[in-house]
DNA sequence: TAGCCTACCAAGCACTTGCTTGGTACTAGT
DNA sequence: ACTAGTACCAAGCAAGTGCTTGGTAGGCTA
């Protein structure tokens, strides 16, 4: 068990994951740091000695997961891929992201809202114009080469595929029947081909 | 200005109608009952004249409006239509409870699972049970009769179908260029179609 | 053995929360 | 004039909130 595993994690670390599970079931202002403390088997005033606050808390684990997508939504935009192809590939790099960061896709998708009205979370709007670009931009491209249809409100398409990607977190556990890129490959199906027959 | 509108809401329908869009800006929790009353312009107490506690003014509003959406859903479910037109009609049922009834459609969507621990929204859950059943027997039928693809995953159809409708509410304005008629109409392309050209 | 570090506890402070209480002013019906 | 009902205010309580403070116990290093 302590062969070539993960290199033990820190209390710090231990904690900053009970803090997120917490976060993503319960939301953000709704769960206390009497929460978190009683889940790690300590006193909430002992929280204090790993972490300033409440909200450097949910800052930490926001920034590390996002710098970490957005890793890789750049090595497909750098690719060579064709503009339909990145957009496949961004879809099934955000289904790994469901299922490798639960918690953290959970939070920002509950409270992402609430958290931008403090200018500490300023750079969660700034990342959300640059998916928007990323999105909008691949999809103007497409339409353009000819692979995706012409007669479609772009705005309107980018919407659609940005919540259904990411609302797929409400029903999605990680660990069960399904893999994420069963899920990817069956909404890629939907939304190119239809569910008509 | 008084003739042939609306009947003169009463103080306390003004009232809940506050309420409703604080909930749904702000989240139920997150929103205080000083909240309220100062943006009806009252303190605090005087609202537990009208009503018995913050709980019943988010139940109230959360029983009417579905009471009124079923009455939709269960008269589309007893038209002759096929099962590709229920659903086609169900969705823009749907998209017309986002535009007309849009506070109670975000709080819906934001608090449902947080108001579900307490067994006095029960009925919420089984008000989805009921929304999966109507969804899955539709897809189901409309599958058999051949209208729909049978290659696919039909409960990950449902949960697609479901989120991608309600998750609108998120970014649909009433009163913006889009009528929902619009937006129903694109969505179905998409979905039934897809947006391969 | 001294000094420092990590990890925690016990107590509590300043503040916010939903809700209660006892009261006032006004209106409408009888 | 009497009563009942509506709509509100002023004050405050009990519970809970994030966070601070002063302290302890054990381990590591020089």
């Amino acid at each position: 068990m302590s062969a070539a595993s993960t290199p033990e994690p820190s209390r710090r670390d231990e904690l900053l994951a009970i803090a997120a599970g917490l976060f993503a079931e319960r939301g953000f202002k709704n769960t206390t740091v009497r929460d978190i403390a009683d889940a790690a088997g300590i006193l909430s005033g002992s929280l204090y000695h790993h972490f300033d606050s409440k909200e450097s808390m949910v800052d930490e684990l926001l920034d590390t997961f996002q710098t970490e997508l957005w890793k890789q939504y750049d090595a497909i935009t750098a690719s060579d891929l064709t503009a339909k192809g990145k957009l496949t590939a961004i879809v099934r790099a955000s289904f790994d992201a469901i299922d490798h960061h639960h918690s953290e896709v959970a939070i920002f998708q509950n409270d992402a809202a609430y958290l931008t009205t403090f200018e500490r979370f300023g750079y969660l709007a700034e990342r959300n114009r640059k998916f928007r670009t990323l999105w909008v931009g691949l999809l103007e491209d497409g339409v353009a080469s000819g692979e995706l249809r012409s007669d479609l409100d772009v705005e309107l398409v980018y919407r659609f595929l940005r919540d259904t990607v990411w609302v797929a977190v409400r029903w999605y556990r990680p660990g069960g029947s399904l893999t994420p890129a069963d899920v990817a490959d069956q909404y890629l199906t939907i939304l190119l081909e239809g569910i008509n027959q």
